[in-house]
Formats: C-alpha cells, sequence, structure tokens
DNA sequence: AATGAATGAGTTTTCATTCAT
DNA sequence: GATGAATGAAAACTCATTCAT
C-alpha cells in the first residue's frame, strides 16, 4: 500500500485515511492533546495536507466522529424492521446487535470521544444522543412493551429506564477502550451475563 | 471569606482549595485542555501560587483525581465488614451505597476523569482499576456467593461477570456527566430499576 | 536603560515600548511582512510578551496607528482656535504646524501605513480620513474663505480643492519615507516653496 | 474568453494575464499580504503555472511594477521633445498628461506599491526613482526656465523644489487608491486647481 | 504547457513554568 | 508565602514552491 507513489492514490482516499488516523490519535490524546503532525505522520502525509481536506482542527475531530457514527445510524434503521419472533428473542437480537456494532472496529472509540469531549463540542454529544442512545431506547422500549402485551414479561418492566436497561453495554465499551490491558473483558461472557441477567430479570 | 488574611487560614486549605478548582477545570475541559491559569482564578489565587503546593501540572492531575479516590476505598473497607441480613438485602444496600458514593459531590468526575485520561496517565487508571472497581466487584461478587450458598440466588449467577452487573452504575454516572442536559437521569427511577432488574434477575 | 533590570521597569513603559518598536517594524516592513518576533526582538522582550498587552497582530497595528494619530487630533485643535492675523498669516502659520507635526518624530510613517495597509484596515484608513484629514481641509477652507471675504485672496480660491492645495505637504511625507535615500529632500526651502506657490496663487 | 483553447493564446498573453492579475492583488494586500494562489485564480490559471513564467514571487512583483512603469518611460521621452507653445501653454500641458498618465488605467496602483514595498525592493524604488520622477523633475524644472526666460514666469520660481509643484499629483494618485470610497476625487476639479494655483503663483 | 496535490519552512498564538519582588 | 510579568517551547495554521501526471 505504501509502495505506490502518493500521486497514484486514489483522490477520496486521503480525506478517509487522514479520518482514519486522526480517529486514532484523538481516541488516545482527545482532542486538546493530539497533535495534527502526529495525524498526519500516523496518515503516512505531512501537515499542511491536512488542511487541504479539512478547515481547521475542530473540523477534523467533528468529521472524525461524524463519520464513525453515520453507519450506526444506518444500522440502527434495520434493527428498527424486524418484526418476527417473540420479544424474548428480538431483545437478544438486538443486544447482540447493539454489542457487534458497538465494539467492532474504530467504532468503538466514539463513546469516549463524546464522554471527553462533549462539553467542548455540545452539538456533537447532542447529535449522539438523539441519533444513536435516543432511537436505541426507542427500539428497545417498544420490544418490551410488546414483550408486556404478549405476556413474557412482568408489567412492572414497561417503566424501567433504559439506561440502566442497556448500561452495560457502554460500561463494555469504556471497559474496552480503558481498561482492557489490566483486565481483558469476555466479551462473549459479558454479553451472555447481561442477556441472562435481562431476559431473566424481565421473565413473569 | 477574602477577608481574613493569607496567614490566618488552615494549613490545608490551600491546596484543598486548589485541589477543588482543579477538578472542576479538569472535568470541564481534560488534562491538555485545561489552563492552569483558569484553575487559579477559579480557586481565587494566582497562577504562581499553584506551584508552592503542586510540581507540575501533571502532578496537579493526579493529586486531583487521587484526592478523589482515596475516600471512596476508605468507604469500601465499610461496606465490606457488614455481614448481617440476607444476600438481597446486602446487594440492594451495596448498590444504593455505591449509587450514593459515585454520584454524589465533585467525585462523580472521577470516572469521566479516568476514562478521558486513562491513555495518558495509566498509573492512575490502574490505580482507579485496582483500588476501586476490583474491590467493588470483589464485595458484590461475594455476596452473590453468599445467596447463591443461601438458596436465595440461581446457581448459573456464580459465573457472571462482574461488570455486567454493576455495569448500569458506570453508565449512570457517565449520564449525569455527559448527557445531562439533554435529557435528565431520574436516579431514583434507575436506581429502582437497576435493583429490580439485578435481583429479579438473580432470584431462582 | 538596558541596565536596569526588567521587573524595575515602570509597568506603563512596557505597552509604549511595544507600540514603539512595532511602528518601526510596521513601517519598514508593511503589516503582513512584519514578524512580532522581530518588533519583540527591538523591543527588548520576547515574543510572549506582546500578547500580554495586546490580543493579536491586528489590534496590535491597529494600536500602533491610533496611538499615533491621537496627539495629532489634540494638536488639530489648537490650529482651529487661532483667529488673529491676516488670512496670509494664518494659512502661512498652518502650513507650518503642519509640516511639523507631519514630519516630526515617528509620526511621519503613519500616512505610509495608512496608504500601504487602507484596503486591509478600512475602519483605520476611514479614522484617518474624518480625523485629520478632512478636519486639515476644513482649517484651511476656512481661513481661505476669511482671505476672500477680506480681500486678500483671489474668489476663484473659493472653489478650490483642498486635497490639491494642501497634496504637497502629503507628498513631503512620502518622499521622507520613501525617497529621502535616494534624494533628501531640504524640508525648509520645500515648505518655503509651497508657502511662495501657494501665497502668490491666492494673492488677487 | 475560456472558451479558446489554451495552445490558441498568442505567445505573450499567458504572462501579461498573469501579471494584470498580480497587479491587482499587490495593489489590495501588498507583497507580502498577496497568495499567489489568489493570483492565479484571478488570471483564471492555477497556481503552479505562475512558475512557468515567473521564477518567484519576487520576480513576479519586480516583473508587474517593471511591466507598468516602462510605458510611462516611452511617453515621458514624447513630452520632453515638444518645443512649440509658450511656457503657459507646455506647462498646462505637461501637468494635464501627467495626471492623465498617472491616473489612467492600472498604472495609478504603482505609486502605492512603491510606497508600500519600496523598502522591500530598493532597486524598484530607486528604479521607479530615476527614471520617472527624477525625469518628469526635469522636464517642469526646464519649462520654468524656459518660461522665466520668456519673462512670462518669476525669477524666483528658478529655484523652487519641483517636488512641491508637481506634489498634488503623489497626492491624487494617492488619494483615488486610499481615500476615494470615502470622498470621491473630483479629478478635472483637482486638475484644474492644480494648474490655476501653479500658474498663478508662477507668474509675474 | 498546464495542473493541483503535496510539501515543509515559517509565522502567529498559547500557556506551563519561572523568578524578581 | 504570594504575586503576576516574563519567558520560550510547542502547536495550529499558512502558503511559496515543487513535481508527478
Amino acid at each position: 500500500m505504501n509502495a505506490e507513489p502518493a500521486s497514484c492514490r486514489r483522490k477520496e482516499g486521503r480525506p478517509k485515511e487522514i479520518l482514519t488516523a486522526a480517529l486514532q490519535e484523538f481516541s488516545i490524546n482527545g482532542f486538546a492533546g493530539t497533535r495534527l503532525e502526529d495525524v498526519a505522520t500516523r496518515a503516512g502525509i505531512c501537515k499542511g495536507t491536512i488542511y487541504l481536506y479539512f478547515k481547521s482542527k475542530e473540523e477534523l475531530f467533528v468529521e472524525v466522529v461524524r463519520d464513525r457514527i453515520l453507519p450506526h445510524i444506518e444500522q440502527l434503521e434495520n434493527i428498527n424492521e424486524r418484526p418476527e419472533g417473540t420479544a424474548k428473542v428480538l431483545l437478544r437480537q438486538q443486544l447482540t446487535t447493539i454489542y457487534q456494532e458497538l465494539l467492532s472496529t474504530d467504532a468503538r472509540f466514539i463513546p469516549k470521544l463524546i464522554i471527553s469531549e462533549g462539553s467542548r463540542f455540545p452539538e456533537l454529544a447532542q447529535f449522539y444522543f438523539e441519533e444513536i442512545i435516543t432511537r436505541i431506547h426507542k427500539v428497545s422500549q417498544s420490544i418490551i412493551a410488546r414483550g408486556v402485551t404478549a405476556g413474557e414479561f412482568r408489567e412492572s418492566a414497561l417503566n424501567w429506564e433504559q439506561q440502566a436497561i442497556l448500561g452495560p453495554a457502554l460500561s463494555a465499551v469504556i471497559w474496552i477502550t480503558v481498561f482492557n490491558e489490566f483486565e481483558a473483558l469476555d466479551l462473549d461472557a459479558y454479553l451472555k451475563t447481561h442477556i441472562d441477567l435481562l431476559l431473566h430479570g424481565l421473565e413473569k
């Protein structure tokens, strides 16, 4: 990949490469702690080139986060459209999807960035809140409502706070990005516990 | 407060004031994004004074976090030493304590700081991991084990990942520090859901 | 002057020193061509210090120019208030004052800066236009009107363009700041010519 | 204009277009403040192309100024060779020509550029001084001498400083390029004043 | 000849840290 | 102890210049 001369590269590739490199640096050092020179080095280009594609460090940051959030929004549309199966099955599916989405690839760094830089980029935090979190909550809430109607779940579950139900997923991402080097998370076991706990807790 | 002469202040007052101001600034802006001048202003002193008590910005940061973590460690010792009551009651007590500890006062900002700056201050992340997280997990694990032995809880719970069980608590702190302005968390309802979910999920 | 330690200097002196150094650099290199580091060096301080007193290079520039314009405004008030003498005498006085004001000290660089940077700092050009040029024109115009009324000057002079009458003064400053090294201007002779030309040209 | 293929353009067209565009940009922003990219855009070409015709930004600047000065030098030769008419008529002619030359087309920006960038390009200032200013002065001086000999003008005019006599012309260009947006110069009236003042001032 | 993406030196600006008072 | 002016290293950003196409 590095063998071919720079000028040979496809035009659209460049910004993508910068975004990827930037995501990694921002994830490690946060916004203020990241030096654009390091982003450039990681992307195999030089400082000034970043400014051919992004107006400023701030804009780059916003684009990095948006770029990783958007695919999830599309995924969420799909989750929404699966009406078959019992509520139990659906919930299990949803959780599995969330974990896969949340922890696959570079996307796992987004929550950390939102948490770290939310106060500097409130629009970004709001965007994430509205487009991701709120929508995930709506999906799980509708599944639970369905389960209650079908007599699968306890009625009291209708009033449950979705954050508390899905919270373990957020904790998992944080664990992976922050504490994994101290004690690696066994994701399968973790997901199994979450599902077991949730489904058994919902059951009549 | 400013009326009394500087020499009248109790010895530990000054550093404490700096730590408090620093915690607030660091929480909002992160480590790199925080200017010591702002910390000084918030503490009502001037920039240079910080260096009378702390060697560097890094040391200040470490002290800020340590200073807020240490009281929790003491609290944890106490939680450990309460053998009375059923496992169910104990677990309910532990969760309640955790939420109180985690979300009371300025301590709530520590998780966000650990998440944000963990890669820059790995010793701090490790310290938090070992002294707080690991120990909390041990406590809850022992209570669950006791509940299983007593026949209160399902046996399968012995293998549960503690992170998944206590994850909602971490999610709560994050929510409070990041998303609360978009949708305020009803902490009581949240805790109730967490307890209901967990206890019902553990029950035979 | 350099012998006394930096901290001994009077507080108000510092910004003034910077303004003086900046005026010199800006006069030579223009706005964009001036490096703040050179300004600092010339002022005997270091780069960062400038920012303790001026928000940005642009603000420094504006302050430099304003700072040199303002004294002239005060001078102009005085010129205005001299009703004694024939129009001829007054005009001779005014011209002499203008040349003294315009060519004394560092003030002589202001016209060059206004000319060079007027398009980048239009408010500054306007300020100079309104506060200096327009007012000088008004003064000379009123003297000429008085001379016509008194029968000293030709009536046609009432319609003269003031710029054309006072233009040689502007030319003199430019000459001094731009061409003086090629051919030094004999200011006394120049002023004498200007006065002779003007007064004889006005005479009936 | 963009319709015809590049290869159809006359050989000298391209550099001329660049010079024209560059003159405009340099006039507005000065040397340091001008970006070659803007020059290229204005010329309808792309950045790199400038370097096919000019070695560097400095060379481009020098060429821009030279290119606008040279035609005037030719004009001056002609002015010099008109021996018919009274000194009064000749002087009136010369002044009219100067104003036309100086204020027609893009040439009007040269004095501003010389004033602004004279210290960075001293050879250019010297060139302008020697080839334009000095020669204009010589012409007017010889006319005045002729007028004195012919008994048209006062003898004292022989010692007059030419700068003071022709200064209003320089002031006019500056006014046009700097202050015209605040108060438009009535060039005809201005020239009339200048001629009236000068001729009446020279008359016995 | 022309392009325009890429480079990297140079400049503005910030801010942790020092130190004379 | 406390101050806050001064420092200067470091980082964001710009733009003249190059060069593969």
